[in-house]
DNA sequence: GGTGAAGTTTAGCATTGGCTAAACCTATTG
DNA sequence: CAATAGGTTTAGCCAATGCTAAACTTCACC
């Protein structure tokens, strides 16, 4: 007793996206407190929990809470009133986030827009981009800088 | 007693970035639910609680309380056991999504990237545009179309 | 008009990510 | 080497978003 006819099958197909939207922003987290971290151990030598929460504009407990699950998660390590630590996986996912951080602000830039948008842009886009669409930039700029 | 020099202009700086990505996401969810609701409407004239959590991918109960939230902001109406309506501001929001969500998959789609995913991901990208960066995209389809 | 299937809501639970306030370490400095 | 300031953690709160299971309406059909 279909009161209408239903396309399932465009349904389906849409709330994939939906849903890996929602996945997406479980893992942007993690990506966004990895990324800073790798940043703060470069520039600094180590990173300490006040300067994550910071850079985050978020309180200290918050940033304790949230590690606590990174470490959980195998991408972090830390000992308790010690600075904190990448693990082997800690580290590729950041490596990955600095790199389509990379691509999509240069990619900004490159169309126009102004340095301080491009980055805070970059910031919100980089977690929603497939590597197609990272290719599609890349190729972009490549065609541009040529 | 400074164990280091602290960059802290910086730090606020960076630290507005993912302050406005939480605010975008406290929004995001609203955006998507008004903007389906308004496909709905167009599409088969009523939006029921069903067909959204359907679409999203989410449980029935999950829109319910969801929509109880968007009432609250004024965005959407409904009676118990009716269907869901866009109040003025709802269809302003929705409107509002609908534009960003065309100009980021057409600029995607100009850029090469295929049909799938250029949906797919101007879903995830359209919450987190500024407007230049719209405006830029905007240029460059203009620019690509002439 | 009664009945049953489909749609909707309620109830209750879990997780995540925020917060403040208070307790607790660490380490510089006197 | 004690005091204390600053950094860190704990405890306990809240709101949002998800779920399942059970209760409740609606409505089409007989």
């Amino acid at each position: 007793m279909p009161q209408r006819a239903k396309k399932a099958g465009t349904a389906k197909i849409r709330s994939a996206a939906f849903q890996r939207i929602r996945a997406d922003h479980q893992s942007e987290l993690a990506e966004d407190y990895v990324e800073l971290i790798a940043d703060l151990i470069d520039e600094r030598g180590e990173a300490r929990g006040t300067d994550v929460a910071m850079r985050l504009g978020v309180a200290n407990a918050t940033v304790v809470k949230t590690l606590k699950r990174l470490q959980d998660l195998g991408l972090v390590t830390q000992e308790p009133y010690r600075a904190i630590f990448l693990t082997g996986g800690g580290w590729k996912m950041a490596e990955d986030g600095r790199r389509k951080h990379k691509i999509v602000e240069a990619f900004l830039l490159a169309l126009g827009v102004g340095e301080e948008t491009a980055r805070i842009d970059a910031e919100g886009i980089e977690h929603h981009v497939s590597e197609e669409t990272l290719r599609a930039m890349a190729r972009f700029l490549a065609r541009k800088g040529s």
